[in-house]
DNA sequence: TCACCAGTGGAGGGTTCG
DNA sequence: ATCACGAACCCTCCACTG
Protein backbone atom coordinates (compact mmCIF):
# COMPACT_ATOMS: atom_id res chain seq x y z
CA UNK A 1 0.00 0.00 0.00
CA UNK A 2 1.29 3.17 -0.84
CA UNK A 3 2.10 5.65 1.80
CA UNK A 4 0.03 8.63 1.68
CA UNK A 5 1.90 11.22 3.59
CA UNK A 6 5.59 11.24 3.44
CA UNK A 7 7.27 12.82 5.88
CA UNK A 8 4.47 16.04 7.84
CA UNK A 9 1.37 15.27 6.82
CA UNK A 10 -0.18 18.43 7.79
CA UNK A 11 3.17 20.63 5.20
CA UNK A 12 1.64 22.10 2.61
CA UNK A 13 2.53 20.78 -0.54
CA UNK A 14 3.60 22.46 -3.99
CA UNK A 15 2.26 19.77 -6.84
CA UNK A 16 2.97 20.97 -10.36
CA UNK A 17 0.53 19.52 -13.18
CA UNK A 18 2.97 19.88 -16.85
CA UNK A 19 1.18 18.77 -19.88
CA UNK A 20 2.97 19.41 -23.45
CA UNK A 21 1.08 21.40 -26.00
CA UNK A 22 -0.35 18.88 -29.30
CA UNK A 23 2.18 17.37 -27.98
CA UNK A 24 2.11 14.23 -31.16
CA UNK A 25 2.05 17.08 -33.58
CA UNK A 26 4.09 19.43 -32.35
CA UNK A 27 7.04 15.87 -32.77
CA UNK A 28 6.00 15.19 -35.86
CA UNK A 29 6.46 18.85 -36.56
CA UNK A 30 10.41 19.30 -35.47
CA UNK A 31 10.82 16.50 -38.63
CA UNK A 32 8.64 17.86 -40.96
CA UNK A 33 9.00 22.01 -40.80
CA UNK A 34 7.47 22.84 -43.70
CA UNK A 35 4.05 21.94 -42.11
CA UNK A 36 4.74 24.38 -39.57
CA UNK A 37 1.88 26.86 -39.70
CA UNK A 38 -0.38 24.55 -41.22
CA UNK A 39 -3.58 22.56 -39.91
CA UNK A 40 -1.98 19.29 -38.77
CA UNK A 41 -4.02 15.75 -37.55
CA UNK A 42 -2.32 12.75 -35.81
CA UNK A 43 -4.85 10.00 -36.14
CA UNK A 44 -6.92 7.45 -37.99
CA UNK A 45 -7.53 8.25 -41.38
CA UNK A 46 -9.63 5.83 -41.88
CA UNK A 47 -13.54 5.76 -41.65
CA UNK A 48 -13.19 4.47 -38.41
CA UNK A 49 -10.72 6.51 -36.83
CA UNK A 50 -10.04 8.80 -34.35
CA UNK A 51 -8.21 12.35 -34.05
CA UNK A 52 -5.25 11.67 -31.59
CA UNK A 53 -3.67 15.33 -31.72
CA UNK A 54 -4.67 18.61 -33.51
CA UNK A 55 -2.26 21.35 -34.19
CA UNK A 56 -3.65 24.78 -33.18
CA UNK A 57 -4.45 25.91 -36.67
CA UNK A 58 -5.91 22.76 -36.83
CA UNK A 59 -8.12 23.48 -34.09
CA UNK A 60 -9.04 26.76 -35.32
CA UNK A 61 -11.71 24.74 -37.14
CA UNK A 62 -12.84 23.44 -34.17
CA UNK A 63 -11.01 20.07 -34.61
CA UNK A 64 -9.85 18.76 -31.03
CA UNK A 65 -8.70 14.85 -30.27
CA UNK A 66 -10.77 11.94 -29.91
CA UNK A 67 -13.41 13.55 -32.51
CA UNK A 68 -13.80 10.92 -35.55
CA UNK A 69 -11.63 11.52 -38.62
CA UNK A 70 -14.09 11.80 -40.90
CA UNK A 71 -15.92 14.85 -38.76
CA UNK A 72 -12.32 16.44 -39.10
CA UNK A 73 -11.81 16.12 -42.74
CA UNK A 74 -15.31 17.46 -43.03
CA UNK A 75 -14.62 20.72 -40.55
CA UNK A 76 -11.16 21.03 -42.09
CA UNK A 77 -10.66 19.55 -45.71
CA UNK A 78 -7.46 21.25 -46.17
CA UNK A 79 -5.98 19.75 -42.85
CA UNK A 80 -2.64 16.76 -43.03
CA UNK A 81 -3.28 14.01 -41.68
CA UNK A 82 -0.60 11.84 -40.40
CA UNK A 83 -0.39 8.44 -39.07
CA UNK A 84 1.44 9.09 -36.01
CA UNK A 85 4.47 7.09 -34.29
CA UNK A 86 3.84 5.85 -31.29
CA UNK A 87 7.57 4.73 -30.51
CA UNK A 88 8.86 8.25 -31.41
CA UNK A 89 6.78 9.98 -29.33
CA UNK A 90 7.51 7.29 -26.04
CA UNK A 91 10.98 8.50 -27.21
CA UNK A 92 10.39 11.98 -26.84
CA UNK A 93 8.30 11.31 -23.64
CA UNK A 94 11.57 10.22 -22.26
CA UNK A 95 13.34 12.83 -22.96
CA UNK A 96 10.76 14.65 -21.53
CA UNK A 97 10.56 13.06 -18.74
CA UNK A 98 14.59 13.35 -17.72
CA UNK A 99 13.79 17.59 -17.91
CA UNK A 100 11.12 16.43 -15.24
CA UNK A 101 13.47 14.53 -12.85
CA UNK A 102 16.19 17.46 -12.73
CA UNK A 103 13.30 19.08 -10.38
CA UNK A 104 12.25 16.51 -8.40
CA UNK A 105 12.54 12.96 -7.56
CA UNK A 106 8.84 12.82 -7.54
CA UNK A 107 7.37 12.40 -10.90
CA UNK A 108 4.13 10.80 -12.09
CA UNK A 109 3.96 10.31 -15.57
CA UNK A 110 0.14 10.13 -16.61
CA UNK A 111 0.55 9.78 -20.17
CA UNK A 112 3.37 10.17 -22.83
CA UNK A 113 2.52 14.05 -22.64
CA UNK A 114 1.58 14.92 -18.80
CA UNK A 115 2.94 14.33 -15.57
CA UNK A 116 2.63 14.95 -12.17
CA UNK A 117 5.63 16.47 -10.40
CA UNK A 118 5.91 17.02 -6.21
CA UNK A 119 8.54 19.80 -6.05
CA UNK A 120 7.44 20.72 -1.93
CA UNK A 121 11.15 19.99 -1.31
CA UNK A 122 12.50 22.17 -4.32
CA UNK A 123 12.07 25.39 -2.70
CA UNK A 124 15.68 25.97 -1.60
CA UNK A 125 16.95 24.61 -4.39
CA UNK A 126 15.15 26.40 -7.35
CA UNK A 127 12.61 28.29 -5.98
CA UNK A 128 8.55 28.29 -5.66
CA UNK A 129 6.48 26.54 -7.84
CA UNK A 130 5.99 29.15 -10.46
CA UNK A 131 9.99 29.82 -11.14
CA UNK A 132 9.98 26.29 -11.45
CA UNK A 133 7.78 26.05 -13.71
CA UNK A 134 8.74 28.65 -16.24
CA UNK A 135 12.33 27.13 -15.92
CA UNK A 136 10.73 23.39 -16.73
CA UNK A 137 8.98 25.35 -20.10
CA UNK A 138 12.44 27.17 -20.98
CA UNK A 139 14.46 23.57 -20.73
CA UNK A 140 11.51 21.92 -23.03
CA UNK A 141 11.85 24.47 -25.29
CA UNK A 142 15.68 25.00 -25.62
CA UNK A 143 16.36 21.36 -25.43
CA UNK A 144 13.90 19.48 -27.30
CA UNK A 145 11.86 22.75 -29.03
CA UNK A 146 8.65 22.00 -27.57
CA UNK A 147 5.77 23.51 -25.85
CA UNK A 148 4.30 23.23 -22.78
CA UNK A 149 1.87 24.23 -20.17
CA UNK A 150 2.26 24.40 -16.57
CA UNK A 151 -0.12 24.53 -13.66
CA UNK A 152 0.92 25.22 -9.68
CA UNK A 153 -1.45 24.36 -6.95
CA UNK A 154 -1.29 22.80 -3.40
CA UNK A 155 -2.77 19.33 -5.37
CA UNK A 156 -2.81 17.31 -7.81
CA UNK A 157 -6.49 18.55 -8.86
CA UNK A 158 -5.68 22.28 -8.77
CA UNK A 159 -2.47 21.96 -10.68
CA UNK A 160 -4.53 20.03 -13.38
CA UNK A 161 -7.17 22.86 -13.58
CA UNK A 162 -4.67 25.41 -13.36
CA UNK A 163 -2.17 24.00 -16.31
CA UNK A 164 -5.41 24.01 -18.42
CA UNK A 165 -5.37 27.94 -18.16
CA UNK A 166 -2.53 28.13 -18.89
CA UNK A 167 -2.94 26.20 -22.55
CA UNK A 168 -2.83 28.38 -25.42
CA UNK A 169 -6.56 28.54 -26.72
CA UNK A 170 -7.41 28.84 -30.45
CA UNK A 171 -10.29 30.97 -32.02
CA UNK A 172 -11.57 30.47 -35.55
CA UNK A 173 -9.58 34.50 -35.73
CA UNK A 174 -6.15 33.31 -34.32
CA UNK A 175 -4.44 31.63 -31.56
CA UNK A 176 -3.78 32.69 -28.16
CA UNK A 177 -0.62 31.60 -26.36
CA UNK A 178 -1.77 31.95 -23.03
CA UNK A 179 0.20 32.52 -19.91
CA UNK A 180 2.64 29.18 -19.94
CA UNK A 181 2.04 29.07 -16.17
CA UNK A 182 -0.51 29.44 -14.12
CA UNK A 183 -0.64 29.19 -10.29
CA UNK A 184 -3.47 28.48 -8.23
CA UNK A 185 -2.51 30.60 -4.88
CA UNK A 186 -2.71 29.06 -1.35
CA UNK A 187 -5.77 30.65 0.22
CA UNK A 188 -7.66 31.51 -3.37
CA UNK A 189 -8.16 27.96 -4.19
CA UNK A 190 -12.51 28.47 -3.61
CA UNK A 191 -13.00 31.69 -5.89
CA UNK A 192 -11.14 29.72 -8.70
CA UNK A 193 -13.05 26.89 -8.37
CA UNK A 194 -16.41 27.30 -7.64
CA UNK A 195 -17.78 29.42 -10.56
CA UNK A 196 -16.41 26.56 -13.05
CA UNK A 197 -18.55 24.09 -14.51
CA UNK A 198 -18.86 21.46 -13.08
CA UNK A 199 -17.98 18.94 -15.50
CA UNK A 200 -14.22 20.62 -14.88
CA UNK A 201 -14.37 18.05 -12.27
CA UNK A 202 -11.85 14.92 -12.59
CA UNK A 203 -14.40 12.17 -12.57
CA UNK A 204 -17.59 14.20 -14.19
CA UNK A 205 -18.31 12.61 -18.02
CA UNK A 206 -21.69 12.77 -19.63
CA UNK A 207 -23.27 10.17 -17.60
CA UNK A 208 -22.60 11.56 -14.30
CA UNK A 209 -23.12 15.42 -15.79
CA UNK A 210 -26.49 13.90 -16.66
CA UNK A 211 -27.22 12.73 -13.20
CA UNK A 212 -25.88 16.05 -12.01
CA UNK A 213 -28.11 18.02 -14.20
CA UNK A 214 -31.14 16.70 -13.01
CA UNK A 215 -30.31 17.73 -9.23
CA UNK A 216 -29.70 21.36 -10.29
CA UNK A 217 -26.11 21.41 -10.46
CA UNK A 218 -24.40 23.25 -13.11
CA UNK A 219 -21.46 24.64 -11.26
CA UNK A 220 -18.89 23.40 -8.90
CA UNK A 221 -20.06 25.64 -6.35
CA UNK A 222 -23.07 24.29 -6.74
CA UNK A 223 -22.42 20.90 -5.72
CA UNK A 224 -20.67 21.90 -2.33
CA UNK A 225 -24.05 23.07 -1.62
CA UNK A 226 -25.77 19.99 -2.08
CA UNK A 227 -26.63 17.81 1.18
CA UNK A 228 -23.77 14.77 0.27
CA UNK A 229 -26.83 11.91 1.47
CA UNK A 230 -28.06 13.14 -1.91
CA UNK A 231 -24.73 13.43 -3.76
CA UNK A 232 -24.25 9.59 -2.75
CA UNK A 233 -27.12 8.56 -3.82
CA UNK A 234 -27.43 9.47 -6.85
CA UNK A 235 -23.62 8.47 -7.71
CA UNK A 236 -22.59 5.93 -5.86
CA UNK A 237 -20.64 6.32 -2.22
CA UNK A 238 -16.76 6.19 -3.87
CA UNK A 239 -17.43 8.67 -6.14
CA UNK A 240 -20.13 11.13 -4.21
CA UNK A 241 -17.26 11.22 -1.31
CA UNK A 242 -14.69 11.83 -3.84
CA UNK A 243 -16.15 14.90 -6.02
CA UNK A 244 -17.50 16.43 -2.76
CA UNK A 245 -14.03 16.73 -1.69
CA UNK A 246 -12.87 17.68 -5.23
CA UNK A 247 -15.37 20.59 -4.94
CA UNK A 248 -14.41 21.69 -1.71
CA UNK A 249 -11.01 22.37 -3.24
CA UNK A 250 -9.43 19.00 -1.27
CA UNK A 251 -7.36 16.33 -2.90
CA UNK A 252 -5.35 14.79 -1.03
CA UNK A 253 -3.87 12.00 -3.21
CA UNK A 254 0.12 12.24 -2.90
CA UNK A 255 2.47 11.91 -6.28
CA UNK A 256 2.73 8.38 -6.94
CA UNK A 257 6.48 7.88 -8.92
CA UNK A 258 6.24 4.11 -8.67
CA UNK A 259 2.60 3.22 -10.35
CA UNK A 260 2.28 0.02 -11.65
CA UNK A 261 0.20 -1.94 -14.40
CA UNK A 262 -2.61 -3.43 -13.41
CA UNK A 263 -4.03 -4.75 -16.63
CA UNK A 264 -2.34 -5.34 -20.30
CA UNK A 265 -4.49 -5.43 -23.53
CA UNK A 266 -5.04 -5.42 -26.85
CA UNK A 267 -7.91 -4.59 -29.01
CA UNK A 268 -8.43 -3.73 -32.36
CA UNK A 269 -11.72 -2.60 -34.63
CA UNK A 270 -11.56 -3.77 -37.97
CA UNK A 271 -12.28 -1.72 -40.87
CA UNK A 272 -14.98 -4.26 -42.62
CA UNK A 273 -16.96 -6.81 -39.83
CA UNK A 274 -15.88 -10.08 -39.11
CA UNK A 275 -19.17 -12.67 -39.43
CA UNK A 276 -17.48 -16.00 -39.29
CA UNK A 277 -16.18 -18.18 -36.28
CA UNK A 278 -12.91 -19.14 -38.15
CA UNK A 279 -12.21 -14.78 -38.61
CA UNK A 280 -12.22 -14.59 -34.74
CA UNK A 281 -10.34 -17.58 -33.78
CA UNK A 282 -7.92 -16.02 -36.43
CA UNK A 283 -8.01 -12.60 -34.65
CA UNK A 284 -8.08 -14.28 -31.10
CA UNK A 285 -4.67 -15.93 -32.03
CA UNK A 286 -2.72 -12.58 -32.75
CA UNK A 287 -3.99 -10.40 -29.98
CA UNK A 288 -3.51 -12.63 -27.61
CA UNK A 289 0.26 -13.72 -29.21
CA UNK A 290 0.40 -9.80 -28.61
CA UNK A 291 -0.53 -9.78 -24.89
CA UNK A 292 1.28 -12.45 -23.44
CA UNK A 293 4.41 -10.73 -25.72
CA UNK A 294 3.94 -7.53 -23.58
CA UNK A 295 3.28 -9.62 -20.56
CA UNK A 296 6.88 -11.37 -20.85
CA UNK A 297 8.48 -7.90 -21.58
CA UNK A 298 6.93 -6.72 -17.94
CA UNK A 299 8.19 -10.38 -16.92
CA UNK A 300 4.66 -11.14 -15.12
CA UNK A 301 1.99 -14.01 -15.71
CA UNK A 302 -1.93 -13.05 -15.58
CA UNK A 303 -4.16 -15.27 -14.17
CA UNK A 304 -7.35 -13.18 -15.07
CA UNK A 305 -7.85 -12.97 -18.52
CA UNK A 306 -10.69 -11.22 -20.80
CA UNK A 307 -12.23 -11.35 -24.29
CA UNK A 308 -13.93 -8.16 -25.09
CA UNK A 309 -16.57 -8.44 -28.28
CA UNK A 310 -17.60 -5.20 -29.93
CA UNK A 311 -20.69 -5.76 -32.31
CA UNK A 312 -22.00 -4.30 -35.36
CA UNK A 313 -24.72 -2.81 -33.28
CA UNK A 314 -22.19 -1.07 -30.62
CA UNK A 315 -23.12 -3.44 -27.95
CA UNK A 316 -20.16 -4.58 -26.19
CA UNK A 317 -19.87 -7.61 -23.98
CA UNK A 318 -16.90 -8.97 -22.02
CA UNK A 319 -16.19 -13.02 -21.13
CA UNK A 320 -13.36 -13.07 -18.30
CA UNK A 321 -12.04 -16.63 -16.84
CA UNK A 322 -9.63 -16.83 -13.86
CA UNK A 323 -7.49 -19.12 -13.94
CA UNK A 324 -5.34 -20.77 -10.76
CA UNK A 325 -1.93 -20.09 -12.37
CA UNK A 326 -0.20 -16.91 -14.12
CA UNK A 327 0.27 -17.48 -17.86
CA UNK A 328 2.38 -15.70 -20.34
CA UNK A 329 2.50 -17.16 -23.60
CA UNK A 330 -0.13 -17.24 -26.19
CA UNK A 331 -0.98 -20.59 -26.80
CA UNK A 332 -2.20 -20.73 -23.09
CA UNK A 333 -4.21 -17.24 -22.95
CA UNK A 334 -6.16 -18.82 -26.46
CA UNK A 335 -7.06 -22.27 -24.88
CA UNK A 336 -8.50 -20.00 -22.18
CA UNK A 337 -10.12 -17.79 -24.26
CA UNK A 338 -11.27 -20.28 -27.01
CA UNK A 339 -14.41 -21.88 -24.85
CA UNK A 340 -15.83 -18.18 -24.06
CA UNK A 341 -14.98 -17.35 -27.60
CA UNK A 342 -16.90 -20.40 -29.11
CA UNK A 343 -20.09 -19.30 -26.61
CA UNK A 344 -20.30 -16.19 -29.21
CA UNK A 345 -22.23 -15.57 -32.39
CA UNK A 346 -19.87 -13.83 -35.32
CA UNK A 347 -23.17 -13.67 -37.51
CA UNK A 348 -24.42 -10.00 -36.73
CA UNK A 349 -21.37 -8.66 -37.29
CA UNK A 350 -18.42 -8.10 -35.07
CA UNK A 351 -16.34 -4.57 -35.39
CA UNK A 352 -14.29 -5.30 -32.43
CA UNK A 353 -12.46 -7.83 -30.61
CA UNK A 354 -10.05 -7.50 -27.49
CA UNK A 355 -7.60 -9.18 -25.01
CA UNK A 356 -6.63 -8.39 -21.74
CA UNK A 357 -4.98 -9.42 -18.87
CA UNK A 358 -4.73 -8.64 -15.01
CA UNK A 359 -4.46 -10.07 -11.76
CA UNK A 360 -0.63 -10.69 -12.29
CA UNK A 361 1.45 -13.36 -10.76
CA UNK A 362 4.86 -14.85 -11.60
CA UNK A 363 4.46 -17.00 -14.52
CA UNK A 364 3.89 -20.67 -13.65
CA UNK A 365 6.32 -23.30 -15.46
CA UNK A 366 4.41 -25.90 -13.76
CA UNK A 367 1.33 -27.94 -15.94
CA UNK A 368 -0.74 -24.79 -15.59
CA UNK A 369 -4.66 -25.48 -15.43
CA UNK A 370 -5.09 -24.50 -19.38
CA UNK A 371 -2.77 -27.40 -20.22
CA UNK A 372 -4.64 -29.88 -18.15
CA UNK A 373 -7.88 -29.00 -20.26
CA UNK A 374 -6.12 -28.77 -23.65
CA UNK A 375 -7.03 -32.34 -25.34
CA UNK A 376 -4.24 -32.20 -27.66
CA UNK A 377 -2.07 -34.83 -26.52
CA UNK A 378 0.49 -33.80 -28.99
CA UNK A 379 0.45 -30.21 -27.90
CA UNK A 380 4.16 -29.81 -25.97
CA UNK A 381 4.13 -28.72 -22.40
CA UNK A 382 4.11 -25.30 -20.74
CA UNK A 383 8.17 -25.90 -20.70
CA UNK A 384 8.70 -25.95 -23.95
CA UNK A 385 6.04 -23.77 -24.41
CA UNK A 386 7.53 -20.77 -22.42
CA UNK A 387 11.05 -21.79 -23.99
CA UNK A 388 9.67 -21.30 -27.65
CA UNK A 389 7.95 -18.49 -26.46
CA UNK A 390 11.60 -16.11 -25.06
CA UNK A 391 13.43 -17.64 -28.21
CA UNK A 392 10.29 -15.83 -30.61
CA UNK A 393 10.94 -12.67 -27.67
CA UNK A 394 14.88 -12.79 -29.29
CA UNK A 395 13.87 -13.07 -32.75
CA UNK A 396 11.48 -10.15 -32.65
CA UNK A 397 14.40 -8.20 -30.50
CA UNK A 398 16.92 -8.92 -33.43
CA UNK A 399 14.82 -8.92 -36.25
CA UNK A 400 11.64 -6.65 -36.00
CA UNK A 401 8.15 -7.70 -34.34
CA UNK A 402 7.18 -8.68 -37.95
CA UNK A 403 9.52 -11.00 -38.55
CA UNK A 404 7.56 -13.70 -36.71
CA UNK A 405 4.40 -14.41 -35.67
CA UNK A 406 1.38 -16.70 -35.66
CA UNK A 407 0.99 -18.62 -38.99
CA UNK A 408 -2.70 -17.60 -39.22
CA UNK A 409 -1.80 -13.66 -39.23
CA UNK A 410 1.41 -13.80 -42.12
CA UNK A 411 -0.32 -11.55 -44.70
CA UNK A 412 -1.25 -12.49 -48.18
CA UNK A 413 1.75 -11.65 -49.96
CA UNK A 414 3.60 -14.18 -47.10
CA UNK A 415 6.45 -11.82 -46.39
CA UNK A 416 5.35 -9.91 -43.00
CA UNK A 417 3.42 -11.34 -39.92
CA UNK A 418 0.39 -8.53 -39.39
CA UNK A 419 0.76 -7.27 -36.16
CA UNK A 420 -1.31 -6.07 -33.74
CA UNK A 421 -0.59 -2.12 -32.72
CA UNK A 422 0.08 -0.94 -35.88
CA UNK A 423 -3.03 0.73 -35.77
CA UNK A 424 -3.62 3.33 -32.47
CA UNK A 425 -5.92 5.06 -33.43
CA UNK A 426 -8.21 3.19 -35.66
CA UNK A 427 -7.97 1.41 -38.77
CA UNK A 428 -6.96 2.23 -43.11
CA UNK A 429 -9.14 2.15 -44.87
CA UNK A 430 -8.49 -0.47 -47.09
CA UNK A 431 -8.57 1.39 -50.31
CA UNK A 432 -5.54 3.98 -49.19
CA UNK A 433 -3.17 0.78 -49.47
C1' DT B 1 -31.04 -26.62 10.84
C1' DC B 2 -31.81 -21.93 9.90
C1' DA B 3 -30.87 -17.04 9.65
C1' DC B 4 -27.68 -13.70 9.63
C1' DC B 5 -23.28 -11.35 9.07
C1' DA B 6 -18.70 -9.88 7.35
C1' DG B 7 -15.16 -10.57 4.29
C1' DT B 8 -13.27 -12.03 -0.08
C1' DG B 9 -13.00 -12.64 -4.82
C1' DG B 10 -14.93 -13.52 -9.43
C1' DA B 11 -17.85 -12.03 -13.25
C1' DG B 12 -19.91 -8.61 -16.00
C1' DG B 13 -21.26 -4.08 -17.06
C1' DG B 14 -20.24 0.92 -16.97
C1' DT B 15 -17.79 5.38 -16.62
C1' DT B 16 -13.97 8.25 -17.20
C1' DC B 17 -9.56 9.83 -18.74
C1' DG B 18 -5.81 10.77 -22.00
C1' DA C 1 -27.28 9.50 -34.75
C1' DT C 2 -22.44 5.47 -35.42
C1' DC C 3 -16.29 6.96 -33.40
C1' DA C 4 -9.71 4.23 -30.99
C1' DC C 5 -7.31 2.19 -27.93
C1' DG C 6 -5.40 1.43 -23.43
C1' DA C 7 -5.93 1.61 -18.75
C1' DA C 8 -8.04 2.59 -14.00
C1' DC C 9 -11.76 2.43 -11.13
C1' DC C 10 -16.64 1.74 -9.58
C1' DC C 11 -20.98 -0.76 -8.91
C1' DT C 12 -23.90 -4.76 -8.45
C1' DC C 13 -24.70 -9.41 -8.09
C1' DC C 14 -23.26 -13.71 -6.55
C1' DA C 15 -20.81 -17.79 -4.37
C1' DC C 16 -18.08 -19.30 -0.85
C1' DT C 17 -16.10 -19.25 3.96
C1' DG C 18 -16.40 -19.11 8.79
Amino acid sequence: MPARHVGRPSAQRTVLHVDMDAFYVSVELRRRPELVGRPVVVGGAGGRGVVAAASYEARRYGVHSAMPSTRARRLCPDAVFLSGDHALYASVSAEVRSIFDRYSPTVEPLSLDEAFLDVSGAARLFGDGVSIGHRIRDDVRDDLGLGCSVGVAVNKFLAKLASVAAKPVARPDGIDPGPGVVAVEPGHELEFLHPLPVQRLWGVGPATLERLDRLGVRTVGDLTRLDESVLTAALGRAVGTHLRALAEGNDDRPVEPDRRMKSIGHEETYSADLHTVDECGRELVRLADAVASRLRASGQGARTLTLKVRFAGFRTITRSVTGADAVDTGPAIVSALRPLLASIDPTPGIRLLGVSSSNFAVPSTQLSLWDQLDDDAARPGPGVDRETAGAIDRIRERFGAGAIGPASSVDRRGLRVVRPGSQQWGPDDPSAR
